[in-house]
DNA sequence: TGGGTACATATGGGATACCATGGGAAATCA
DNA sequence: TGATTTCCCATGGTATCCCATATGTACCCA
């Protein structure tokens, strides 16, 4: 019912462990995924990761393309060959693949960000940097004024 | 339930012969396709593979013409005859044939892409490069504006 | 209200299982 | 019978499982 929301950081370990926060983990265990599902973000460096629901989103991208058609399969590769499928431990961990930490950036802390049907992986700093200037954006946007686009497109 | 979904890269040995990524052997093992089923991608220079889901995939588009007509056999040999069917060892490896080295331009390294249905084999190079370019169709798919079809047309 | 206990979570580390890979030997084919 | 394929086993590295500990928090009881 909730989704995920708020966020955390958390610490990794020797083996590239970190543990997923604990209200994020009761999310994904009521969404019933196996694991989590995980794709780069196409417009800052962040990971998207969730359950099925954020599969759900996904899949109805190229269901609109018909199956075999160069533009089907150019879009599955982008959507699923460049996704991965990390395990979640019995102590609700997962491992950072070599693909998060070369599109996060993250080397030794890991911060979740919920994102209400999927939550985002960030590098903490990057994150902070990000968040600010998502601030001033909301706040632009509220009040009524021309929006500051600077970088790409929105969340 | 998942489906074909990440890539990974695995070496050739001497007797021409690659490791299926395990989780993508736990799909097929639950498609139930006894080896693999190889069929030439008609618009790049990789080979789908999969087992029963793609074959139906494949058989749904030859529904659309009539049996014994011209249209139907020429289909019907680009589909069938031009496809091998692999046998995959108790290690969960498969030999990679002459067909599929012409294909591919493939020599000592292979490259296994999820497109959640089937997957490819690809020349790892040759993979990097299709794959940023598909980054890019991709987005401009789901952006909602036209697509840049750059290269052929659909099968 | 204060003290203490039980539980949840994050984190560390050893042991084990899995997986990609290499190579020998038997089987098959031409 | 020579070449190729299939089966089987060995190995090293990695990921997974399992248990231990610390820190904090909620709860309970006197």
């Amino acid at each position: 019912m909730a989704g995920f929301v708020s966020h955390f950081t958390n610490r990794l370990d020797a083996k590239g462990r970190v543990s997923i926060p604990a209200p994020f983990r009761a999310v994904l265990a009521r969404d019933g995924f196996e694991g989590l599902y995980c794709i780069k973000s196409s417009h800052c460096s962040a990971v998207d990761a969730g359950g099925n629901e954020l599969l759900a989103e996904i899949e109805k991208r190229s269901e609109n393309f018909i199956k075999l058609s160069p533009d089907h399969d150019a879009l599955a590769i982008a959507l699923f060959g460049e996704s991965e499928n990390p395990k979640i431990d019995g102590d609700g961990r997962m491992t950072i693949s070599e693909m998060i930490r070369d599109h996060t950036g993250i080397t030794d802390q890991v911060t979740f960000v919920g994102l209400k049907y999927k939550f985002q992986i960030w590098e903490p700093e990057k994150f902070r940097e990000y968040s600010a200037e998502a601030q001033k954006r909301a706040l632009a946007m509220l009040s009524g004024q021309a929006p500051a686009p600077s970088q790409g497109e929105p969340v």
